[in-house]
RNA sequence: GUGGCUGUAGCUCAAUUGGUUAGAGCGCCGGACUGUGGCUCCGGAGGUUGCGGGUUCAAUCCCCGUCAGCCACCCCA
């Protein structure tokens, strides 16, 4: 079928575009709320900020090409690329902690699938130059704190939350060299939805024994702070490698959003770069994708050439966000409301006042729509009905000769007659 | 990138084992209704059955290819 958009993009008509825009409005607003500032950057960058530090999966599934300066260029994929270099070109002036948020448009090559296009919108938020726990349940906070102001709950939506510190400390604890730690980390990350046997597979492929084997199942179901601290106290440096988690916990406990936070070991991340706690958020079903991820990623910035400086952040997708929200009709309908339809009975002297009233209330900023084309009353009133305004204003040779026009409320179906002065001044009744 | 399922008006679906002008409801436009809406009735527009090829006297239906959508994998945003 022709007439399309390409495939993993959207036409964003009325009723979608004021999902999206309430979506970015409510994020604007949290994130306003927690004090961070909006920046923005190019949606085109120079194609080796990507291939420098993603991996070749990333690469190939760029929007790349060479533009007409000959320059290898790339629609960027991530914001945290352009972060890290907005951030490094001024690192020494910034006054740090920098508290940041972006609403970028992203594109990637993949195939499509319910959740996951060409293209989105994610809310970006960072903190860098923090390396204390506190600042990881801020932005854990934050983020719920957005499904909070869409109406979600805890039987919505869950926070599960990890650390791959504790991960390290665990896995070593058990006797599982540095090597073989991937290997473990892959399972644990598929534990939920790959079946034990083909997990236990993995692992022998891997070199693991019969006693590693058992201790990778055992981290992946530790559930709850309680738990994961009962076994780090079991191994070495497990106390020291189990406390930004604890203190992360205990400020998201002291906010009141401990219902919404699970301490889930499973929760890997898959990004390379990520260095201590990572979160993710689900919808409580789990029928979508995850809604939210992010995390601590404190070497990244060292590594694009800049300061070194402590740093973490989550990315907030506009298509799962939006599936959630139109399954739990918290999805707003009209994206304008009329505050006012004016309809002239006749053509002549009664649309001249008509025209007259439409331009004085709309100069006190009520938003008013008439018929540009003249019909009967009842066709005027279908369409003001249909426009979903709140009122109807009919002006007819008998009004005019009193002084005033007919105010019908469309909803409640009652009429007035309010004076044409009232009506020019913006009122009513 | 790999595999599976699906593909008929804007939307939801029909069309006897392949059978000739592909239908309906909703929506849209117009009318009944000439100073009063959301009802009702009537009429209209809108499809080269995703596209291309093949088999057949005949294809929406069968076969192949392709494109698109969905699902799983991969990967994660």
């Amino acid at each position: 079928m022709q007439g399309k958009a390409l495939p993993g993009f959207r036409d964003f008509y009325p009723e979608e575009l004021a999902l999206r825009n309430h979506i970015f409005a409510t994020w604007r607003a949290v994130a306003t709320r927690y004090g961070f500032e909006e920046y923005d950057g190019p949606p085109l960058e120079a194609l080796d900020l990507y291939t420098r530090k993603s991996g070749d999966e990333i690469v190939q599934q760029l929007y790349a090409f060479r533009d007409k300066g000959d320059r290898e260029v790339a629609l960027r994929p991530e914001m945290t690329p352009t972060l890290a270099r907005m951030v490094a070109a001024r690192a020494q002036a910034l006054k740090k902690p920098i508290r940041w948020f972006s609403i970028p448009q992203l594109f990637r090559y993949e195939r499509q699938q319910r959740g996951r296009l060409r293209e989105h919108f994610q809310l970006n938020m960072d903190i860098i130059g923090e390396a204390s726990a506190l600042a990881d349940a801020e932005l854990i906070a934050a983020a719920i704190d957005i499904l909070r102001a869409f109406d979600l709950g805890p039987q919505d939506v869950r926070a599960r939350v990890s650390d791959r510190r504790v991960l390290r400390a665990l896995l070593m604890g058990a006797e599982i060299a540095e090597g073989q730690l991937p290997a473990a980390l892959a399972v644990i990350d598929r534990s939920e939805r790959v079946p034990k046997n083909v997990l236990e597979e993995m692992l022998k492929e891997s070199g693991y024994g019969k006693r590693e084997t058992a201790a990778v199942f055992a981290v992946a179901e530790l559930r709850g702070i309680g738990d994961v601290s009962a076994a780090l106290g079991n191994v070495r440096g497990g106390e020291e490698a189990g406390e930004p988690l604890r203190q992360a916990i205990a400020a998201l406990e002291a906010m009141g959003l401990a219902e919404f936070v699970t301490v889930d070991l499973t929760i890997v991340r898959g990004l390379a770069y990520y260095t201590g706690i990572v979160f993710e958020l689900f919808d409580a079903a789990k029928e979508l994708r995850a809604i939210c991820g992010g995390g601590r990623y404190d070497g990244l910035l060292a590594a694009f050439g800049g300061t070194d400086l402590p740093a973490l952040g989550f990315g907030m997708g506009d298509v799962v966000l939006g599936e959630l929200l139109k399954e739990r009709g918290a999805a707003p309908k009209a994206s304008t409301e009329l505050g006012a339809f004016l309809i002239a009975v006749s053509g002549g002297e009664d649309l001249t006042t008509v025209l007259r009233l439409a331009h004085a209330l709309r100069d006190r900023g009520v938003p008013v729509e008439y018929g540009l084309r003249h019909s009967g009353v009842r066709k005027q009133l279908e369409l003001a009905s249909a426009r979903g305004a709140a009122r109807a204003v009919i002006v007819g040779p008998e009004e005019r000769a009193a002084g005033v026009a007919v105010v019908r409320d469309l909803k409640a179906g009652t009429e007035a007659k309010v004076p044409l002065e009232h009506l020019l001044n913006g009122f009513f009744d």
